[in-house]
DNA sequence: ATGAAAAAAGTACGGTCGTGCTATAAAGCA
DNA sequence: TGCTTTATAGCACGACCGTACTTTTTTCAT
């Protein structure tokens, strides 16, 4: 292995980690040299641009995905899916470094949001108060019985928000039809599974 | 309502639209201030911070969101709430000019992904082919008549992404203890009703 | 109409960004 | 060992960022 391809192999280690903390879009090629103790132009030579780098990183991290996630459960292979499955959101949710409320790819999604600032407090309250909107609608619907007097509220709108979430990604890749035909149609399915003579399903 | 109050939500209509397509955080007081006409000082001198002028375009987008989103459905309160919510979750869609894969706070999360640079079409498709594999197990398992084979594999790994990203926005919220249990337990009820005794649920 | 107050523009500064170009140092083969 | 190739550093540039400070223009109440 050349002198230039372990230097570019330390520098996509380096640069995976930090987009893996402050995403992909913060990640600035001044800052990623002074982490590897390199000079700027030094270490731009490996790539020639900024958009180059962030390809590399990211097909670094799909490498990386592929050897955590995918890799470790193959032995689960062609016995029990729904075993593989569980052990395969299991690798997903632990691949990049435990969990920590960052995946490489949905970062490349999000803005980097790691510091707390006076944005990011508006934001999160903004966004709670409209999660706490929704449950109470959703209790409301449990005392004039319209739903399960079992169902959890909270636990209903965690798995509505995921919906609405995976609708959004969605579009960017299959674009609006595609995306709102399933959001409706597993939005039909959730919420039907919310009354009371389906109860059978209901989270505890 | 004098001249600077008009100004001042002038400037925020205008930096809301902006914010809306490419994201807050891509915000900048030079390209707002030319979307107004008016000169960086001048505009600046209204906020006195950028941080100050995130947050007053939050606080703004967040009385839009009230507008045409909840207000609208109260109509429909204390009747029928299946109903509301659908009412709801119509308006939550198309809060933002029609749904066009954006969303205020959601972006707020998310980078600035307008742009279709070498960088975004390497992601997508990295996720799109994580996904596939996804439902390509799904396929499998209905195969292996674990799951009912009216399971759509595609619209069950929609779901499945669902919970996974509520899973990272609640983590922002609410921690990774209460995030981790309740993508479980969801996760949980999601694949018990994939198995063929629950298809009464099941979509088409 | 006039003068105080408010709003907007002008200008400048330090900082960081990505990216060229040139010179030096290291690596690898003969 | 010496020489070519490769890798790294040094330096400078133009652009844009947020944010001060000063000056000009506009607004508004008297």
């Amino acid at each position: 292995m050349s002198k230039g391809k372990i230097t570019r192999d330390n520098i996509l280690n380096v640069a995976f980690k930090l987009a893996s903390e402050n995403g992909l879009e913060s990640l600035t090629i001044g800052e990623l040299a002074k982490q590897c103790c390199m000079s700027k132009s030094g270490l731009f030579a490996h790539f020639n641009s900024r958009d180059n780098l962030q390809v590399a990183v990211l097909e670094h991290a799909n490498t990386v995905f592929i050897d955590r996630v995918i890799a470790p459960a193959r032995t689960e292979s062609c016995c029990n899916y729904q075993r593989k499955i569980t052990l395969l959101l299991e690798n997903w949710l632990s691949w990049n470094h435990s969990f920590q409320g960052s995946c490489m790819f949905l970062d490349a999604w999000k803005e980097a949001c790691a510091e707390q600032n006076a944005t990011q407090k508006v934001l999160k309250q903004v966004v709670q108060s409209w999660l706490e909107y929704l449950q109470i609608q959703v209790s409301k619907g449990i005392e004039n019985q319209e739903f399960d007097n079992e169902l959890d509220p909270k636990q209903a709108i965690f798995e509505l928000y995921g919906l609405y979430l995976s609708a959004h990604l969605y579009y960017s890749i299959h674009g609006q039809e595609a995306s709102h035909q399933m959001f409706w149609q597993s939005v039909e399915r959730l919420m039907k599974s919310w009354t009371p003579s389906n109860s059978i399903n209901e989270s505890k």
